[in-house]
DNA sequence: AGCCTTCGATTTTTT
DNA sequence: ATCGAAGGCT
């Protein structure tokens, strides 16, 4: 690694003064004055569309400019892959090719870099594999089933979500035992949690989470490491601060403690992360970590019309926790937001399609202009389904990406077992796939083998002939064992590449032939995918003839979804809300505009967060440039039955001053959502015809009655128990442990409690049901005392 | 061991 | 509606 020296030609100094100065030229006041910033930490509230890239970037530049720093100086950290790429491309415009030179990435890329080289100090190798949240869950999956605990009665999600949520709060196994056990499930986790972490660890593998905490552990315990870095990067910047974590935080405050040149830039407004740890408090408590921080606010929007920004503004007012600040603008008033009204999921996407076509019929827009935004990814199927009818290109950002698919991911357990063999998780994934006889029982024997000596199970596979196992699956293991072994030694080859070992790899053991032999389109495809995985191991050996296989590997395991998302594309996006953030669009459809959608209800009883869900939808709001519309449908299928949505209760919070419907009406609004028994919810003043007719030919619900969404329709079948049932004498019969009995949902465990007397509230868990939130004076539950 | 059938859960949002 | 997992059969 370098050390900090400033590559100097004085001969230029003049000309890269007139540079910095010509960068403040065409800044507002404010952007000027947080572009040439010197040193020392600053804090930049940067409203919805108010030039905050512009500023980082400027930034960054006016830095270099004047010699303050070498471009590998500077540490620049982002959320996502794309917003890393975008402004290192517009950096590169400005200052040309030291731009390559910086270290610009999301925290998580930056750091397993960072890790990577520093791997040994804190007990791992460089080559180490990043499990991603699915290899997470199937290792905790194989703990509880070590532990005796079935996934249907544990969910492992649920532990892994526990446990992920310690890590970023960096709260150890021991501190979580202490401290975290309320509820049965916390017990599992904590009984999880430290056996999570030392397979982790003799699996030579992390979590994504340890990429933000392992760093922290490292700098810890080595201060020389941590000086080194904190001499290294000179100036730290980071975007959408609002978003970081309290690990991510903690690792950039140490990395910049020493010379306090930290610039953040957030919105406490568009904070729409919180689900995965992400802090509001950091960003809002950075003038007491920092308190001679300068802070500047950005407020001119440049991106909206008035119409626009009134409407967010009035959503982000109901807010009760939000920093009061006034975004404006110069730009026109704009037309009106619209409301299209329609009658199900299908209505809503033709309408929305007729819509886009009418906009470049009549106003010369083109398929790039355009955005559907909306909650949840499945809602994406109709648009596809719709567009692909019209004949409209479009582009599909986030839902299942390449590297998400089965096939792919096959692959890359391969090449991860090539180069590390002991990632358990890649090895159990593929040992038996292509089907090789290397069944159940086996592996059970193998694994067993493996914990009684604490060692990696491929260490099980190199002896087996010393374990009693079924006879013909141990000569299968060996032959698989040959092979990997063959290719891993052919890796080291300084003659083969990588993509001839893969090659080779999958032609030895049989997957693609798999899909060959298979013959149907599905496994063709599949063919496909991993044909275009073999190029694009190619071709990053090509750009980057320096990097090895585990390298790459583990940047790929940091692509994600949206990182796909090319605006040059002459298509239609579709995305959810959250890939949206960062982007703008001329004219942009939020859609789904129904209670329990968005805002999107709590999952398990648990209250839903309407100020996330509310942020979430002024971020969807200040996309739009030029145009905005909301839609929703009356009704949507789900789960395959058709079920009856009410309009959301966002409508009811918006400036009606500046909606209308389609027919330049005002929207109704204070309707009584929050009961939902508002039959005349529905009466609305529009022609449904169309719809009518839509109603009648899918038959299912059209006019059903004004039930209480939820529950099915089919009367709640009786349950039954064979044991002894005893009554409920007092509120203290019902603690947390407790087994219960339900008439419907049977038998139960009592897993969190609220309130007391007959206003008390119970978390029950159901072996068939899951968990369910009962009110007790209503639930009449037995006891069951075992 | 591997195939086929049935059953159940699934739909937040993502590095 | 669709997918994966579990369980039973060959």
């Amino acid at each position: 690694m370098r050390t900090f020296k400033l590559e100097s030609d004085s001969s230029t100094d003049v000309n890269q003064a007139d540079k910095a100065a010509e960068l403040l030229k065409g800044l507002n006041p404010n952007q000027a004055k947080a572009v040439a910033h010197g040193d020392g930490p600053l804090l930049i509230i940067a409203g919805a569309g108010s030039g905050k890239t512009r500023v980082l970037t400027y930034r960054i530049a006016h830095l270099l400019a004047q010699k303050k720093a070498n471009p590998w100086n500077i540490l620049s950290l982002t959320f996502t892959n794309k917003a890393a790429a975008e402004m290192r491309e517009r950096i590169h415009k400005l200052i040309g090719p030291p731009a390559e030179k910086l270290w610009m990435g999301t925290f998580h890329s930056i750091f397993s870099r960072i890790l990577r080289m520093e791997a040994e100090k804190i007990g791992f190798e460089s080559s180490f594999s990043i499990y991603d949240s699915d290899d997470s869950e199937r290792m905790v999956k194989g703990i509880l089933k070590e532990m005796g605990l079935e996934p249907r009665e544990v969910k492992p999600r649920d532990i892994r979500f526990r446990i992920s949520g310690a890590k970023n709060q960096l709260v150890n196994p021991r501190e979580y035992a202490d401290k975290f056990v309320s509820s049965s499930l916390d017990d599992v986790a904590a009984q999880v949690y430290p056996i999570y972490l030392n397979r982790l660890k003799q699996s030579n593998a992390m979590d994504f989470d340890d990429l933000l905490i392992l760093p922290i552990e490292l700098f810890e315990k080595h201060p020389a490491v941590l000086e080194k870095y904190q001499d290294y990067f000179r100036y730290v910047l980071i975007d959408e601060y609002q978003d970081t974590n309290h690990a991510q935080y903690k690792v950039a405050r140490m990395l910049a403690s020493k010379y306090k040149n930290i610039t953040v830039v957030g919105d406490d407004a568009q904070s729409i992360y919180s689900f995965r740890g992400a802090d509001i408090s950091n960003i809002l408590n950075f003038k007491t970590d920092y308190p001679d921080a300068v802070e500047i606010p950005l407020e001119q929007n440049y991106r909206s019309t008035q119409a626009i920004l009134k409407c967010a503004d009035s959503i982000i007012k109901k807010n009760k926790n939000q920093l009061d600040k006034t975004l404006w603008t110069e730009n026109m008033q704009g037309d009106p937001v619209i409301l299209l009204e329609n009658f199900d999921e299908y209505d809503e996407a033709n309408r929305v399609a007729s819509k886009l076509h009418e906009h470049k019929l009549k106003k010369g827009y083109s398929n790039n202009d355009f955005a559907i935004l909306y909650r949840t990814n499945y809602q994406s199927r109709v648009y596809e389904d719709v567009m692909r009818r019209k004949g409209i290109n479009y582009q599909l950002v986030g839902g299942v990406s390449f590297y998400q698919r089965k096939e792919i991911k096959d692959v890359i357990a391969y090449l991860r077992l090539l180069v590390n063999p002991t990632d358990e998780e890649g090895l159990l994934r593929i040992i038996n796939e292509p089907a090789r006889g290397i069944g159940d029982k086996s592996l059970q024997s193998l694994v067993q083998n493996a914990r009684q000596k604490g060692e990696p199970v491929w260490n099980s596979l190199l002896k087996v002939d010393e374990l009693d196992i079924y006879k013909p699956a141990k000569a299968r293991i060996k032959d698989f064992v040959n092979i990997i072994e063959v290719c891993r030694e052919k890796l080291n080859d300084e003659d083969s590449t990588m993509v001839d070992v893969t090659r080779e790899l999958l032609d030895r053991t049989g997957y693609v032939k798999q899909f060959v032999e298979e013959n149907t389109h599905e496994s063709l495809g599949r063919r496909e995918n991993v044909m275009e995985m073999l190029n694009a191991i190619a071709q990053h050996e090509d750009e980057r003839p320096d990097a090895d296989l585990s390298t790459f590997l583990q940047e790929i395991s940091l692509y994600s979804d949206t990182d796909g998302f090319d605006e040059t594309q002459p298509a239609v996006t579709l995305m959810t809300v959250h890939a949206a953030k960062g982007l703008e669009f001329p004219v942009v459809f939020v859609v789904g505009l129904e209670e329990e959608l968005f805002p999107i209800g709590g999952r398990n009883g648990e209250e839903a967060d309407f100020e996330e869900e509310r942020r979430l939808f002024y971020v969807a709001i200040t996309r739009a440039e030029k145009e905005l519309y909301f839609s929703y449908a009356k009704s949507r299928s789900r789960f395959g039955e058709q079920k009856r949505m009410l309009r959301s209760r966002f409508l009811n919070e918006v400036d009606p001053s500046v909606v209308r419907t389609e027919s330049g009406a005002t929207i109704r609004q204070n309707e009584d959502n929050e009961t939902g028994s508002t039959p005349g919810g529905f009466e609305v003043s529009y022609d449904w015809r169309r719809s009518q007719a839509a109603a009648s030919g899918r038959g299912k619900s059209g006019g059903a009655k004004s039930s209480r969404g939820g529950s099915s329709q089919a009367p709640p079948a009786k349950a039954s128990y064979d044991g002894i049932t005893y009554d409920i004498e007092s509120p203290s019969d019902l603690s947390v442990g407790v087994k219960v009995f339900h008439d419907r949902f049977g038998v139960g465990k009592i897993v969190g409690r609220e309130g007391g007397g007959q206003d008390m509230k119970l978390t029950v868990f159901f072996k068939k049901y899951g968990q369910k939130k009962l009110m007790m004076r209503m639930a009449k539950l037995k006891l069951i005392k075992d």
